[in-house]
This record gives structure tokens, C-alpha cells and sequence, in this order.
DNA sequence: CGCCTATTTGATCTGATTCAAACAATGTGG
DNA sequence: CCACATTGTTTGAATCAGATCAAATAGGCG
């Protein structure tokens, strides 16, 4: 636990929002230079809780994270987005006191958290600042509908496949992929708390797309065999995620040969 | 069609964005001066569709609306919110140029639309006005995620019974509820699509709702008859809606006797 | 090695869908 | 004001995607 105000975690702080929003010189260095508290957080820890009012905020630096909500006594948990670095999971307990669901790690993190004076401060200074954030929460929303468009409307074939192309882009965006894989620290368990489906049945449909050639996923790494196949079978559209910079896909075969 | 600038549709705005987030008068003057242009639509129109890069956003003034989006070719359609009177159902496009949702009404609406530059320059009038407007997509989100939730990890009966509460507690915050009743304009199908359910079970669930006197839903009126029945049913807690004003509710043999 | 957790497979069950048809409502034009 | 069309609701029967229960197998790690 440290306090740290060289900037040397805000580079991807920087990165992130400068992808959401373009942002002038001046801009990135008042985010650079924001006091910044960083910890390291085991796995399965609670960062924010349901019902907490926190008074920081706090950004990923390094790990998965989860926001996720029980329902009922009987332990069903819905997961509702997963975070990698870069991500504002807290965000909007700067706008609602309360906090609504919880956020948790699922593997080991690096966390750097904010006090909301800091960044009310900081937003009053550099309104476009505001604007980046205020943009990022949004696509926080897009995502969850997005998600619910897949829970609601289609089977566990294509929610499976869509979960995998938009994580891809999401860590691609950020500098998180290795050609077509990336690093995917997830449990079947976990997964099936995303898509509202059971451990069991994640497993044997994760089998049908390795038949079928789409994915390889195996000791927390997820390559995408073809991305095309995962997309149609996904109804993949990434509209929704409002990246700036297009995404790159290609076939692994086209990567190699590169 | 008519420009209007009297200010004459702009006290539910005002109500409804002073109840998100309190305002000045000052505050609430340069919001009930906004220049808007109101029209009348028909039923099962889109006021905006995805793809769309609208230049204005809309609030509504009256009438049902819904957000929704098509998955696959195949006609199957996912409800994500029901807009009511107050409700600003394409803020976002102020932030993110390009519509990935379609907002479509859902009876006769009438809905007033302001310019985003005109939007634009009151919020760097008043920075107070962008939290209150940031806050409501906030909550827009929140309520996304808590329809995941419910699709995800609730059943048939569960997610009607939320779904109602949730209605007649929005509903009520703006004045639209008359005691335990609210008008309901929805079809059994509309409420299929919005909980990720077919018709026909929709229809036998809500009888069951019936059956247990938790509801009386005929002819577009919906009547809460237990309260606490009916929030237990649903697993329903308002957290999510951050309403700033409480919840008053109360078993309908109480109203009758107040 | 032994413990714990995650993945896999098999068998069975069920909430919800689908298909089909009857039955209200509500509205429309004559 | 009624015949008719249209749209929404209700009921029944058959079927299915996915859940649940149970147990075996495979990794990871102190």
C-alpha cells in the first residue's frame, strides 16, 4: 500500500480515457499527475459493496475484476461486466452516493483508487475531463444491455461467442491481446454467472465451439480460431462498445503469415 | 409541429431533472427556457434508430416509449426500459455520436426535442445541469443492469413482479401514479420482450399473480394490490432507481381508508 | 503425494417455448 | 348501430433448451 504521486500507474489512465474522448496535452498531464492511492487486492475480495458509499473512486491498473449482484438468498449471483486495466468500475459513486452492486477481483489486482474531491477537482478544471468520463460510463451502460439483449434474447451458443468477441476487442483496445488471444482468467463458473447459465452447461456448449473450431480456451488463455465463424455465431456488432480506434481482426492464419 | 419557447412543457423536465439532482433557480429557469421543438407520434414509431447519429436528444412529455434492439434476423426483439413522461431515453447521443439502440414508441406520444449544441451550451452555463444529466444516464444504466439481474437469475414470476414495481415506483416519483394504480399501456407481448419471455408465458404467469391477489391488470391499468407480497415476489429492492424522494407505498385498503 | 478446486460426462427433470386454436376486445366503415 | 376485421388474450398439448443431481477425472500446488 502506497501513495503514489509520480504518475507511473497513470499512463494507462491516460491511455484509457484518451481512447474514450480525445484529450489536449494539458489534460493528460492534470490525470497523470492525480494523487493516486494504489494496493494490490487478492483474489475474491470485494473492492465496493452494495449499499457502501464510497467516497473514491477507483481505477484497474492490473487483473479481472467483476461487478456483479446477488439475487435471493440462495447464493445466484449475476455477474454484469467484467473489468481489465483501465476500467472505472466505481465511477458512478461519484454521481450516486450509494452504491448499487458490488465489484470484485476474481484473480490478484492492482487497484489505484481516487478520493472524488480529487476528481470533482480535477472534472471543475478540465470539463472535457468530464465529458471522457461521463462517456465512459455510458459504454459501462451500452455493455450491460448489451448483455441483456444476449440473456434475454439468444441461446447459450451465441451468448458464449459474444462474451469472447467482446472481450477480445475490449482487451485489444487497450493493449491486452497477443494476436488473437488473450489472457482469459476466468472460471467456467464464473462465465455462466455472466451469460445467466449454469457451470455445467457453459462447459458443454464451450465444447460444441471448440468442435467447432471457433475458440481455443484452455489454462486461462482464449484464442480465437476464427474470428469470423465466432462473430456470426455471436451476432457480434461492436457498435455498441463506441471504440475509437477500429477494431483489428484477422484470421489466426493471416497473423502468422505476417 | 411548433417551436416552442414559452416554456409551457418544461415544468415536468424541470420536476423530473430537480428530482435527480437538486437545482437553483437559476438552474431550473435556464432549463424551463430551453428552446424545444414538440411533436405529436404515433404508436410503434421509432423516434430514433440504431445506427442513427441524431444532432438532438428528446425528453418525453407523454406516452409510453420503450429502448429496444432486434437480435438476429429473425424478429426476436429485447425491450431494455419502458420510457415514461420525464424520461430523457437518448441523453447518450450527446456523448456517443452513433445510436446503438432504437427508441420506439409505444401508444400516441408527445415528446419535445432540444438541440445537442443548445444542450451543449447550457451545461457550460450551468456545470450543475451535466451532473443532474450525467446522473439520469447513471441511473439509466443501473436500471439496465438490474433488468440483467432479473433475466438472468430470476424466474417468470419474479421478473413480472419486478418489473411492476419498478413501473409504479417510477411512475410514482413523477406524479404519474393515482394511489396503488398506474396506466399500464403494454401489451402482454411488449412485457414478453422486455423480460426475455414468450407470450404465452407471460400470460399464464400473470394470471398466477392474479390468482395470489398481488395484482389486478385489465384494459391498461395496473393496480398493486399487495405491496409486500408482490416486492417479495420480485426480490425487489429500489436501491437501483436512486430515487431521491422515498418511496410511498402502502396496501391498498390504507389509501382507501386515508 | 495428497488436497482442493475446476472440468468433464451421464442421467434425469423442468420451466419455458412452440404450435395451434378459440375467444375477447377494440376499432372501422357502411 | 351492427357486421367485420384486427389485434390482444386465453387455453391446451407437445417439445426442448437448459437446469439439476451425481459422480468421475484432471490440474495446480503446498
Amino acid at each position: 500500500m502506497s501513495w503514489d504521486h509520480s504518475g507511473s500507474n497513470a499512463p494507462l489512465f491516460v491511455r484509457k480515457l484518451a481512447s474514450i474522448h480525445p484529450l489536449t496535452e494539458a489534460e493528460q498531464q492534470g490525470v497523470a499527475e492525480l494523487p493516486m492511492h494504489v494496493r494490490e487486492i487478492r483474489a475474491d475480495q470485494d473492492i465496493v459493496r452494495e449499499g457502501d458509499k464510497p467516497s473514491r473512486s477507483c481505477f484497474m491498473v492490473e487483473g479481472f475484476a467483476c461487478r456483479y449482484k446477488m439475487a435471493g438468498e440462495d447464493g445466484r449471483r449475476q455477474i454484469m461486466q467484467f473489468h481489465v486495466a483501465g476500467d472505472l468500475p466505481d465511477l458512478m459513486s461519484l454521481l450516486l452516493p450509494v452504491m448499487d452492486n458490488s465489484i470484485g477481483t476474481l484473480g490478484a489486482c492492482k487497484i489505484a483508487f481516487v478520493d472524488h474531491t480529487v476528481l470533482r477537482e480535477l472534472i471543475r478544471k478540465h470539463p472535457r475531463i468530464g465529458d471522457a468520463l461521463w462517456r465512459d460510463t455510458l459504454v459501462d451502460g451500452a455493455v450491460s444491455r448489451e448483455w441483456l439483449v444476449g440473456v434475454g434474447r439468444r441461446d447459450a451458443y451465441a451468448r458464449i461467442a459474444h462474451l469472447f468477441c467482446e472481450l477480445f476487442l475490449r482487451m485489444q483496445a487497450v493493449g491486452l491481446a497477443d494476436g488473437m488471444s488473450i489472457s482469459l482468467p476466468l472460471t467456467q463458473g464464473e462465465v455462466s454467472d455472466a451469460l445467466g447459465l449454469s457451470t455445467v452447461h457453459v462447459n458443454r456448449v464451450a465444447q460444441t465451439l471448440r468442435a467447432n473450431d471457433l475458440i481455443t480456451w484452455k489454462r486461462s488463455v482464449l484464442t480465437i480460431n476464427h474470428w469470423d465463424g465466432l462473430q456470426k455465431a455471436g451476432e457480434f456488432d461492436p457498435t455498441y462498445l463506441h471504440l475509437i480506434t477500429p477494431p483489428r481482426v484477422a484470421a489466426a492464419s493471416d497473423l502468422r503469415s505476417a
